[in-house]
RNA sequence: AUGGGAAUAGUUCAGCAAGGUUAGAACGCUUGCUUUGGGAGCAAGAGGCCGCAGGUUCGAAUCCUGCUUCCCAUACCA
């Protein structure tokens, strides 16, 4: 077979990149660390967005849209926020362009803006100067918005879906009466990121709540969930933030309790991007490209025909039609690559490639059976299967095949999750065979930052139920109540 | 931003040291024939302001200067 992809092994990072072009999901564009999703990609994430979406609706949310820009006053009102983003903002300063003595065009010099434009990195402040017209009544809250939008922010260095200047997201924005409910809120959205993860991307993800080192610019507790992809690392999959009562101050948005009395709301925000599309490709791709799970697959069925003649295409064309019929029936989404200009061997090689589940072949042989070749993509089974059965099948396929690339993940998570109780231990773990590693730390900010200068590992989360075991830091070895999960991360 | 490397066909690159006619290859693309159960073969063809601006020279992809952009390493994270 012709190589198209670098193996895993080899080089890691550039059989992802290899994977993301060859597979035709996202490619970069003539704008610095900007990416192109390309339909194929795009389908992938729309079937996310509606998943998603529905959660949300479940939950109780509804949609609404926020603008692009934020007024930079807005930006400042929150000290730790500003903090956080002003280092990778995007600013509006001009409104328009003149000819160009030189040629081309210039920004003209007199359109200046009265007050710079910022381009959402997030939508915190322009959101919650809203809400405080919004909200003036207990009987007001809570207020349960999400918006599918894009953000950006300067990021220096770039990889597609993993980080990109622009990316495409949701955020969500909630406002509560009372602390309580909105670390309700908090906790439930980061469950339903979790259970977004493990059932239809397939990828086991640990829940906790970040350090405060890796807390959300503005938040008093950041929720996440963690995964762990092929190479060792760790991927922060979804984040949901308590924010307190940060940005009600910010922006002073009270409202009249049940009491008559002023009080200031509770918020939270929660958000995941197009980077689970990045996870997706690492958790589960092999040296043969992309696998994706039937839940989330554009199509989850490829139908190849092989045929010498045209009479024989179009008898197999006649059955394959008939077969498309009982998938649309069944609810099984499928495409009939009938191109007449490239081989079945060709097919084959790209539509595994591309990650589809299953991939069924009908030549000759199996038109005089009355039976079909259907070949998983996860395992690379082939097997005969007789028409009569197919349906059923594929229906059991598309199950076991969602359950065994979760199965898979869970197994390599699993044989990459340590205990180390020594520095040395720790070290020694990163350097051969990395992963996760559940380690005593001392809960303090300079010794994370220590860690993480001298091994590049942070805390990726501190689990949400631990285990309570008194032990010693791993590093200053100051008394500890239970162990946390530390890994080199994206 | 700092340090290192690069810019030539759609893509990956060769050519540059020692300047000299119509600037090459592979892959991809187009057309025809042939083939089709794991990335076929043959033939013909299209495709380039050699990153931009200036300089040296009879002559520049090649030498010199400036600029721009990209890539690798460090900081950032959804």
């Amino acid at each position: 077979m012709a190589k198209v992809l670098t193996d895993r092994e080899e080089n890691y990072s550039q059989w992802y990149n290899d994977l993301v072009l060859k597979a035709d999901l996202a490619e970069n564009s003539a704008v610095r660390g900007c990416m192109v999703i390309k339909p194929y990609g795009y389908s992938i994430w729309e079937k996310m967005q509606a998943v998603l979406d529905g959660m949300f609706k479940e939950t109780g949310h509804v949609n609404a849209y926020f603008p692009l820009f934020i007024p930079k006053s807005f930006f400042s009102k929150e000290a730790s926020h500003v903090e956080g983003f002003a280092k990778e903002c995007a600013v509006v300063t001009h409104y328009r362009l003149r000819n160009s003595e030189k040629g081309g065009i210039e920004v003209d010099p007199d359109a200046k803006l009265e007050e710079e434009l910022i381009v959402r990195p997030t939508s915190e402040t322009i959101i919650w100067n809203t809400y405080r017209n919004w909200i003036k009544s207990y009987r007001d809250l809570p207020l349960l918005v999400n918006q599918w939008a894009n953000v950006v922010r300067w990021e220096m260095r770039t990889r597609l879906f993993l980080r990109t200047a622009e990316f495409l997201w949701q955020e969500g924005h909630t406002a509560h009466s009372s602390k309580q409910e909105a670390l309700e809120e908090a906790e439930k959205m980061i469950n339903v990121y979790a259970s977004f993860a493990q059932e239809y991307l397939g990828i086991p993800v640990l829940i906790g709540t970040k350090s405060e080192n890796e807390r959300f610019a503005g938040a008093e507790e950041t929720y996440c969930i963690e995964a762990l992809m092929q190479d060792g690392k760790a991927l922060q999959c979804g984040t949901s933030h308590f924010l307190a009562q940060n940005f009600a101050k910010a922006f002073d948005v009270k409202f009249l309790n049940k009491e008559n009395k002023e009080e200031y709301v509770w918020a939270t925000s929660w958000g995941v991007s197009t980077r689970l599309m990045g996870a997706l490709i690492m958790a589960h791709s092999d040296n043969n490209g992309l696998v994706l799970p039937p839940k989330l697959a554009p199509f989850q069925v490829v139908i190849v025909p092989i045929y010498k003649t045209e009479e024989e295409f179009d008898k197999i064309s006649v059955r394959v039609n008939e077969l498309c019929n009982r998938l649309k029936e069944n609810s099984i989404s499928y495409k009939f690559d009938n191109r007449d200009s490239q081989r079945p061997g060709f097919k084959f090689a790209e539509w595994e490639l591309k990650g589809v589940p299953v991939r069924i072949a009908i030549g000759p042989k199996d038109y005089d059976n009355n039976t079909w070749e259907v070949a998983r993509r996860d395992t690379l089974e082939k097997e005969i299967v007789s028409d009569e059965n197919l349906i059923s099948k594929l229906v059991f396929l598309m199950d076991d095949i969602q359950k065994n690339i979760f199965r898979k993940a869970a197994d390599f998570r699993e044989s990459r999750t340590y205990t180390a109780d020594t520095y040395e231990d720790f070290k020694d773990i990163l350097n051969t065979k990395p992963g996760f590693i559940l380690a005593h730390w001392d809960g303090t900010k300079e010794t994370e930052e220590k860690i993480k200068e001298e091994t590049k590992a942070t805390i990726r989360l501190i689990p949400q139920n631990p285990v309570l075991e008194a032990g010693k830091c791993i590093y200053t070895g100051k008394p500890s109540k239970y162990r946390v999960i530390f890994a080199k991360s994206y």
